[in-house]
DNA sequence: ATTGAATTGGAGCCTACTCTCTATAACATG
DNA sequence: CATGTTATAGAGAGTAGGCTCCAATTCAAT
């Protein structure tokens, strides 16, 4: 019985992906997103409760996409040293594939205000990246990881030096080199290298 | 002759990197940090004519400071490879020894409103940029790096990882653990071995 | 056709912030 | 001591953006 609405969430999420990854997190306020895409102010607010709830939803869907590729990534191939090689060539490739959503990633949740952010949100962000972790942490024991801080060699390898390596492009001229992908797999493989 | 000033801009930096390192750049406002020094609204505006002035000597400040040590320990050692890997710690341990100062670099140049810094500021942020990719360079050379892609490699190991391994533990807990030194510098190790 | 919940559209309130303006205080020099 | 120069001090104008409110509109279900 209820009218269809007219403006769709995904679409003012597109808008705000885009301001954010355009001008920065602080772009992205509800009049922006508003004459972005035509919506009347009063109507992003049936949409988004508050300004955090749009950013929160931003976030998680931009996470969301990431991760859910990374992680069919890691369980596509079951000898795990390839799993990790593969996974870290695939952060840079989902980055060159997906620029805007990169950049938001970059900018991390802390400047998406998720201090601001409703629990049910913080929540759904801890346990994405929960999963991930885990499923890193898993895959270090498979290649004979033990320690605490092997894990967290692991972590580095598979996730910050590839992000790192996204990051200092996409900061700079804004375009990812074609050999991206192989610098971010050598330097995984030499992170994994055993008996260090 | 004229009168002595009563506020000093290093105190007010100060309280600006301390409410950025807390709360973000955007809670570096003229209005906030006059509340934490005491200074009154007006006061402010003599040391800093607009509030991306503030940012602008806040940002060069603090990555001067990182820089000075940066390039310090580079020249501190003939030996380009001891030097390289003194390098990669250092950077790790000046960000434990400088929290507060770390969290600012971390966020970056654009998070302090780096396009509506005059222009005498974004200059000055070059150069010393540039200084240092010339330093890094430099010693890449010295290494043997001969193609961009060598020169490139090199930075990631000396500034890219060791700054995502800050990032990691600053983001998270707020602590670096003792090893993350030793990390930086196998890191490195690994990513400057010849003949790859 | 009627009903009523959901949606739209927009005027405008409120807060927080940047920045201006004016008056006054302190100090050096002639 | 008079004077010029610079700093402090505070009030408040102007503005941007988050958010509220409510009347008008739409449309599925009855």
């Amino acid at each position: 019985m209820p009218r269809p609405p007219r403006y769709d969430q995904s679409v003012l999420l597109d808008a705000a992906v885009e301001l954010a990854a355009a001008a920065g997190p602080a772009a992205v306020t509800m009049a922006a997103v508003a004459k972005q895409t035509g919506t009347p102010n009063g109507s992003m607010y049936h949409r988004f409760p508050q300004r955090a709830v749009l950013l929160a939803e931003l976030w998680l869907r931009t996470v969301g996409h990431f991760q859910e590729g990374y992680l069919a990534v890691l369980d596509s191939d079951p000898e795990p040293r390839r799993a990790a090689l593969a996974v870290a060539r695939h952060v840079v490739a989902w980055s060159r594939a997906h620029p805007r959503e990169a950049a938001v990633l970059l900018h991390g949740p802390d400047a998406f205000d998720r201090a601001d952010w409703p629990e049910e949100y913080a929540v759904r962000a801890d346990r994405g990246n929960r999963r991930v972790l885990a499923a890193v942490s898993g895959l270090a024991e498979q290649l004979g990881a033990t320690a605490p801080a092997d894990a967290e060699r692991v972590a580095l390898a598979l996730i910050d030096i590839p992000l790192a390596l996204v990051r200092r492009h996409l900061r700079g001229v804004g375009r990812l080199p074609a050999h991206a992908e192989d610098l971010a797999e050598r330097c995984a493989a030499d992170l994994l290298a055993t008996g260090r």
